[in-house]
DNA sequence: CTTGACCTTCCAGCGACTGGAAGGTGTAAA
DNA sequence: TTTACACCTTCCAGTCGCTGGAAGGTCAAG
């Protein structure tokens, strides 16, 4: 099986694989004599359940952390549900941040649509709105907690 | 008023506004004789403005937009209601992509609590369970509409 | 013989910072 | 006076998870 068979088998792009391997998530498959990449029908196990974590969420560091522990024949469940689990923790908090910000946005469109558009310096501006977003009493919002995920 | 200074009044940390600085969003400020960059309270008020920006989520793409424009003269009003539009559009689907995701998580963090902790081959496992829910239908993810923002 | 579709490696770039090195400056205390 | 400390400066590298592209090799079909 080249590479591009085995992208199309589990939907991770061919170069997503390379990557893969490259940073030792997936180990070095056997090449043929043009120096082509073989996969076995087992590595598609392995490449799927990288892929479905991903899709989850998880870091990279976090599918290597369990997939080194299968690897070194530890069951990894313990440590994938606490995974799950601080997982779930950080989607509560990135919905509920998400929420409150389409709030705020939503609250900045109704007022921005019925002011002038043309009014630059004026007081009576969406952009000065946006300035007032920011000195009125909105919760902070940490750096990165927003835009990571 | 000194870097540090700005940075307290705003919030905004000393190396993020010498960043600002170096991709041109913000003006080179004048310097003093031992070469410190010296600032004047109207700067603070354009680092605020991006600032809440981009704490609604904005890139410094349209940040930069939006302040060439005013730059140059013009009300950058349309242009921010519009942005404001756009930037509703993409948290409301992050907001329901966040939520599939947490009805997965959930499902997953259910099934794997009733499951042996140490059966590390067999197919009564938490990554056994990992694996089958990418086999089952869910709805596919598409690559970065999940992780970014 | 050429076209086109694969494959290989390696390097650069995305966004928005952030950390750190290496060095200069300013003030206050020991 | 020295020394500590807290600032300031510039520049380079790293983060994360890919993705694009260059430059070149391989293989089958027309």
């Amino acid at each position: 099986m080249l590479i591009h068979d085995l992208a199309k088998q589990t939907g991770v792009p061919a170069k997503t694989i390379r990557y893969y391997e490259s940073i030792k998530l997936l180990p070095r498959p056997e090449r043929a004599a043009n120096n082509y990449r073989q996969y076995a029908p087992a590595e598609a196990e392995r490449l799927r359940f990288i892929a479905s974590a991903r899709s989850l969420g998880f870091s990279l560091d976090d599918v290597a952390e369990i997939l080194a522990a299968r690897d070194k024949g530890l069951a990894p469940c313990q440590r994938v549900l606490d995974a799950v689990d601080r997982r779930l923790t950080d989607v509560d908090r990135r919905i509920a941040d998400l929420l409150t910000l389409r709030d705020s946005l939503r609250q900045l469109r109704s007022e921005g649509a019925i002011l002038p558009r043309d009014d630059v310096q004026g007081e009576h501006c969406v952009c000065y709105l946006l300035k007032a977003y920011r000195d009125s009493g909105h919760v902070a919002i940490q750096r990165g907690e927003l835009f990571d995920d």
